[in-house]
DNA sequence: CCTTAATCGAGACGGTACGTCGTGTCTTTAT
DNA sequence: ATAAAGACACGACGTACCGTCTCGATTAAGG
């Protein structure tokens, strides 16, 4: 009878691979996930995978984007700077609590290099968040150094990779009591 | 001639096997650092090793604290606030060097609790240090919180979990870019 | 407070030590029966066995001996052959059968010479038997080989070897169908 | 060259493993045969024994197997119940020679039951001996009871547990002494 | 439409390391 | 001096995964 409830390939067949590391991830974590078990989860065989994937950091890095990557798009702009940071913090928590600390920190052990581009989207998004501001009249671009810019995302990210809860209270904190004071102690000083 | 046909007991053991530890984890880095490796340079069982540490991570702990241990203790006090915490920094940067990066996001992976205390302790100096300024008038303690408190020791953290390099002037934006600015600004805000 | 119940030495610890190694057999067989299980039930340390005996072999050796030695003493004699040999190989069994198969067998595995005289116990009980019979008349010895002799000694060795119950009506075979029939054959012949 | 780079499978693979236990077998003995040290000389996994067989024990019979199995199978039939006899148990000692008497002792001891077939090898070739020998009219089968019929393999079977060396005398002993006398005597008797 | 090449599902293979158990020796402490 | 306790060097256990490789079955695509 039957046996083989048709065979996938492509597309479809990655689909499932990828769904079956995000699974395994879920169940149980980065540290005791394997490629055996992901294979055996997506009822395949290993060449499969290492066919797509050079090793378990690259097949869940891709399992991790394929879920997450659609959150990250758009940069908030609100109109006002603090509304458009705190934003922005919570939307990177909001992915790093999907995506779960122990993985953050099993990929981050693993390879070494995990891009300056990954680390960097939430720069980014500063940079052009800080330059609305500066056309709005808030701050002047001019007197922030990068390190300056990139400031609430250094600070989230050290706050994500030590602790697996980022509290409400901790964002208003980097944004309230750092961010805002610097930027704005920076400014005055010349007027 | 002596020297090997004596059995080892005890701390001299011990000394041995966190020496050996120390060496492996030089050689091969922490992920290749196994038991079985570390017994074999130390020329005993894995069940000496696991004796005394349930698992890699402990021991390399344990290898890690008996090497650089001794470095971290003093508080810098040079009467110069600026100073100080500059000190700080490439003190803590020292040890992160000679521990290696990839050992440290290594243990951060595999022990998710690496303990509080051992995050804190750059947290704590640096609280010391700027009581001390405090007292010299340099700045006035009760308008900074507790996070304006740790700033540099959170970012310097995060460089270094972020970069295995961290450059001289890395430490000097932290800071003369960030963190005097904004303590200073604080201070300046009731005058 | 106490502490120590008494430090036992000489004799008296001797006898707990094959006490303990008799409860391990009973308890846990002969293939895992190990030295340190002997030592924690006699809640004393290996040496004290490896004082003694030098291996596990000759350990159970000496329990076994200890607890079956009186038992094998007397040698059968009822004035009635066939009454005896039965007898004798009765007591055989019920020795073997106090010892275990899994420990006889364990035991000839290990020691490869158990020593001819440990098995030739049957055999000169034997010849002690027949030398009564033949004075009685019942038959003449010299027609006897040493292999007729020990007939019933290896046939029964050989059973206990090889079977763990041996039923009443295959020592009544040995004797009944192939002993007695063979010692009186070879008698007749004569006659 | 080549020969290495090739990995080997299935059957192909299983000869070299029966190979090299068969060879420890003859190097170290049963005792230290070791699975580590038979997947070390066949240059492969210890996954590979435990794939197939599920210790020690079951792979020194299949080794074992491998290496006697073909030299048991024809029953002597000369014409001559005494020749026949004799050349069984010379076969059967051929066979355990090559064996050894520590693999078949150790075998005994690990496995409780080597299976009653293993041991009815013997004595099954011994029924249709006499069976040929009865319709030549030798003797009268129905005089005989089983344990009369198998009396020779049982002795020779004791003989090769207790010693290593089984010599030509002990087997004439055994037919000419014990076996062909009781046979004689019984058929005699009705006569 | 049927061959042909690719890929799938499955799992064996050679290999490394795991963490545990037991051996027989050695050392320490306290009778 | 020896008991009690347990550490030590060593060897093997049986298991888990790694990344590679083979195998037959099944598609999808091209002649």
């Amino acid at each position: 009878m039957a046996g083989s409830p048709v065979r996938r390939r492509g597309a479809e067949l990655e689909e499932s691979l990828l769904e079956a590391a995000w699974a395994e991830l879920r169940e149980v974590g980065y540290q005791r996930l394997t490629m055996e078990g992901v294979a055996a989860r997506a009822s395949t065989g290993k060449q499969v995978l290492y066919r797509r994937w050079p090793n378990r950091a690259a097949l869940v890095i891709a399992a991790v984007r394929r879920r997450v990557g659609s959150v990250e798009t758009s940069v908030p702009d609100t109109g006002d700077l603090r509304t458009d940071v705190i934003m922005l913090l919570h939307r990177g928590f909001a992915v790093r609590r999907e995506v779960g600390l122990d993985t953050v920190r099993g990929l981050l052990a693993e390879i070494a290099d995990l891009g300056p581009d990954r680390f960097e989207i939430m720069g980014s998004a500063l940079e052009s968040i800080l330059r609305k501001a500066a056309e709005r009249g808030e701050l002047d671009l001019n007197r922030l150094t990068p390190r300056m810019i990139r400031l609430p995302a250094d600070l989230m990210r050290h706050e994500m990779l030590i602790d697996d809860e980022v509290s409400e209270s901790v964002i208003t904190e980097i944004v309230d009591d750092i961010f805002l004071p610097l930027v704005r102690g920076v400014s005055a000083l010349s007027e």
